[in-house]
DNA sequence: GTAAGGATTGGC
DNA sequence: CCAATCCTTACT
């Protein structure tokens, strides 16, 4: 079935890990449902967060993350790919699960090209999307936890947080 | 207006 | 190692 608001409005240290295992589904233009295993995020967690787009705090590009969790924040990188994030906690608080893994496809920038995301994905909101969802159940996975890749800016200690989840 | 750089990837 | 490629942010 498919997440519920609650689901996302958690802590993203909670939800982030609790995301592993889960069903991301899209349902493509021509009409095909494409189902992934998620096995591999991270947590980028409010404005005292370094590493998170939102500690240059509230811009056109980071807004929706303020919102409660529940939508989608995507964003272009590097000119070529855009990325997949689930925006969590309550309102204000600046939070957003980078959706880095799913079964088969290693990589964020290849998920966000199979997946054929693009700016019209900004803010849509899970529970109501035809397009974009997450389904799953309450089984709990083991997962290992690490430092978050590519985090070059943000200070060691930001760099050091152990908020990337691998399913074992 | 302009410049710097990025939560990446794949090729050399 | 480094280019691709373009959007976002900040402003020597």
């Amino acid at each position: 079935m498919r997440l519920d608001k609650a689901f996302f409005q958690r802590d993203v240290l909670v939800v982030a890990p609790e995301l592993l295992g889960k069903i991301l589904v899209r349902r493509m233009e021509s009409g095909e449902l494409l189902r992934f295993r998620i096995c591999e995020v991270e947590a980028y967690r409010g404005q005292e967060d370094k590493a998170c787009h939102a500690s240059k705090g509230r811009t056109q590009r980071t807004k929706v993350m303020f919102q409660e969790g529940g939508f989608v924040y995507v964003y272009l990188i590097y000119g070529m790919y855009w990325l997949l994030n689930f925006v969590t906690g309550r309102e204000g608080e600046a939070q957003a699960v980078l959706i880095r893994g799913v079964e088969g496809i290693n990589g964020p920038g290849r998920l966000g090209k199979i997946l054929n995301l693009d700016n019209t994905f900004y803010g849509e909101d899970l529970m109501d999307s035809n397009r974009l969802w997450v389904e799953g159940d309450d089984r709990k996975f083991k997962y290992t936890s690490s430092p978050r890749i590519g985090i070059t800016t943000a200070g060691e200690y930001w760099k050091n947080r152990p908020w990337r989840f691998v399913l074992s």
